[in-house]
DNA sequence: CGGAATCCTAACTGATACTG
DNA sequence: CAGTATCAGTTAGGATTCCG
């Protein structure tokens, strides 16, 4: 496996920006599902999250828990038992994005109708 | 009364969550930016854009503020001088974006580089 | 059970050329 | 100036198969 790794040559404006590379990490199309699901339910399995978060591939969400172990949001832990059983938990620093996650929340509830409505028109014309 | 029209096909747990979409939104690799630029600087000609969002393609700019004026978050307007000016600008809607902005701000400032050491950790495993 | 490796297609993106 | 249209390269993502 590869690590990707900026060019960095332009983007002076906000490449580095630590915002816009929070956005990189839960602005994926999984990770906040992972987030808010362990966020809700605490520790979970691997299969539990598969069965949470319907829909997600298990390449998807194998990439996603990677990604998120890797940024130190979540922990991974194996019991080595037969058959194995893997649990992932979100760490202290994880647990610290549920208060965007909330704001986020926030403004989505009552903000996304307005969204909703400029959607529809625009489309009618 | 709150009847769910949804197919459940899968998704059941946040396909049409307000957050997610929302995300889906800002989490755009280039909105985020024009955002956070009209909302620093204002009104903003698209050449203006273009060079202050260093590295973005034309093709893209267009697209994002092709979406951004779909969701109502930014407003377009055209004057027809010869050559012809557009400006750009956050619609009341697109400027109420600005305060999660801000928490994503905070939250990133504070916590990156907390990601950045876990992941200088996990990769060097 | 919880993955890794492979293959393959659809979507995204950038470069280029052209236009009102 | 502010785009649109087109094409080619890259990548993301799903399906499948196999393994400790």
């Amino acid at each position: 496996m590869e690590v990707t790794e900026r060019p960095a040559r332009f983007d002076a404006f906000a490449a580095d920006c630590p915002s816009r590379r929070l956005l990189d990490t839960i602005g994926d199309k999984w990770a906040s599902l992972v987030i808010v699901a362990l966020g809700l339910t605490g520790r979970m399995r691997y299969s539990e999250l598969s069965a949470r978060i319907a829909g997600v591939s298990q390449k998807m969400l194998t990439q996603t828990l990677r990604h998120l172990e890797r940024d130190g949001l979540v922990s991974r832990t194996v019991t080595p038992s037969v058959p194995v059983r893997v649990d992932y938990e979100l760490t202290p620093l994880g647990r610290s994005l549920l208060g965007i996650m909330r704001h986020l929340k926030e403004w989505a509830e009552e903000h996304m109708p307005e969204v909703d409505r400029a959607r529809a028109e625009y489309d009618r014309r």
